[in-house]
DNA sequence: TTATTGTTTGACCAACTGGTCAAGATCACG
DNA sequence: CGTGATCTTGACCAGTTGGTCAAACAATAA
C-alpha cells in the first residue's frame, strides 16, 4: 500500500498537496502519459507499462505514486470534469442570449482543438457504458443542465431566443463540437490536408446563428 | 489454420457462402455477440471469452468458425460499412434539396435509434485512431462525402439552398444523430426518463429548418 | 452400415497484465 | 558527513487472453 497523498493532514496550505519537486515532476508525468494512453484506447485496453514508458518510469514506480490504474483514471476524470463544464458554468443569464450560446459554442470548439485529448477521455469512457462517472452524470452534470436550460428556456419565452428545447441545444453544442475532437481521425480523412478547425468555427457560427436568432 | 469460407471456389451461385445450417446459425451468433461486445469495449478491450459466452460457444468453438479476434472483427466492420453509408448514397441530385438533407438526417437519427451497437462500434474504431479502417476513411468515404458535397454545392449555388460548407454540413448530420446513439448514457442521464429520439427528432427538423431553408 | 465430412471441446501454452516486495539508490537536512 | 525519508528497480506472481491441437462427437451421403 502507497498513496502518497497524505489526506487531509496538511500544517498550513490545503492545496498544493505534492510535496518534494520529484513529486510534482512525476505525478506530472504519470497524469499526461496516463491522459495520452487512455485517451486513446480506453480505461480497459490501455495498459500500465503503456503509460509507465510514456513517462518514462518504471511500472512499479508508477505504483508507487498511483496506488492503480484505476486510480490515475480517476484522478484524470476528476480533474478534468471541472475543467470540462467550466464553459458551461460561464453561461450567464444576463448577458445577450445569442451571444452567450455563442459564445459558448466556441468556447467549447476551442476545447476541442486545443484539449483533444480530454475530449476523448471523456468520449471514451461514456462510450463504454460511463461506469466509472454515472454518478456525476446524473448528479453535477444533470444539475448544471438542468440549470441552464432553465435559463434558456426563460430567453426564449422572452422572446430573445427563437424557440428550441434547450436540453437538445446543448446536446447539439456538445456534439458538433466535440465531433471535431473525437472524430479527428474520419474529418482529417475528408477533408484531406484542410485545417478543420477555422472552416468549422464559421459552419457553426452561421449554424447557431440561423437557429438561435429571434423570430422569423 | 481454419476460416471455413471457402474462397472464390464455387459452383454455382457466388454470394450465399454458409454451407451447412449449423455454421449459418453460429456464424449469425457469433457476429451478433461480438458486435455486442465489441461496440461496448472497444476492438482491444474486448475478448474472445466474453463474445463466446454471449454467442453460447465454446472459445475454439468461436475460433473453428473464425480465424482469430480481427477477422471477426474485420468481417463485422466490413459488412456494416455499406449499411452505414447506405443513406449518404441515397442523397439524390435530382431531389429538392431541403428534403433529401432533411431525409437523410432522419434516416441517420432512426439508424442511431435502432442500430446503437453499430454506431458504437465506428465510434469505438474511429476514436482509437481507426486503424482498421484509415484505407477506408482516405478512399472509399472521402470519395462518397466529396461527391455528395459537390452535389450540394451545386445546390447552394443554384439558390435552392442557404449557403453551407457541404462537408461540415454532412460532418453535422453524423455529430448530431449519432450522438444521441454514441452517448446515450449521458444523455438519458441529463434526460431522466424521458425518450429522447422523439424530442431530438422535432429539434433537428428545427435545426436544419432553419440552416437550410434558401435566402435569408 | 460405413466412410467422409463437419462440429465441438478439454487441456494446454506463451505472452501479457496489474500488482507486490525487498533491497538498493538518492535526496534533504542537521 | 551521517541519517532518515524519499525514490527506484529487478525479480517475481497470479490471473487473463488469444490461440493451438488432438481427440471425440455428430451429420450425412453412398
Amino acid at each position: 500500500m502507497n498513496s502518497l497523498d497524505p489526506l487531509p493532514e496538511d500544517g498550513e496550505s490545503s492545496r498544493p498537496r505534492r510535496r518534494t519537486r520529484i513529486q510534482q515532476r512525476n505525478v506530472e508525468a504519470i497524469l499526461d502519459a496516463a491522459l495520452d494512453v487512455f485517451s486513446q484506447a480506453g480505461f480497459r485496453a490501455a495498459t500500465l507499462d503503456a503509460i509507465a514508458e510514456r513517462a518514462g518510469l518504471s511500472k512499479p514506480n508508477l505504483l508507487y505514486y498511483f496506488d492503480s490504474k484505476e486510480a490515475i483514471h480517476a484522478e484524470l476524470l476528476d480533474g478534468l470534469l471541472d475543467i470540462w463544464l467550466d464553459p458551461l458554468r460561464a453561461l450567464d443569464a444576463d448577458g445577450d442570449p445569442q451571444a452567450q450560446l455563442m459564445g459558448y459554442m466556441r468556447r467549447k470548439l476551442d476545447m476541442s482543438r486545443e484539449m483533444p485529448r480530454e475530449s476523448r477521455l471523456f468520449a471514451n469512457e461514456i462510450l463504454q457504458g460511463g461506469p466509472r462517472i454515472t454518478d456525476t452524470l446524473g448528479g453535477t452534470l444533470k444539475a448544471l443542465v438542468d440549470e441552464k436550460a432553465a435559463i434558456i428556456r426563460g430567453w426564449t419565452e422572452a422572446g430573445r431566443l427563437a424557440p428550441v428545447d434547450p436540453h437538445h441545444l446543448i446536446f447539439s453544442i456538445w456534439a458538433l463540437t466535440q465531433h471535431y475532437a473525437d472524430f479527428e481521425v474520419q474529418v482529417r480523412a475528408v477533408l484531406g490536408a484542410r485545417d478543420p478547425f477555422p472552416e468549422a468555427e464559421t459552419f457553426l457560427d452561421t449554424l447557431y446563428g440561423r437557429l438561435l436568432a429571434p423570430q422569423g
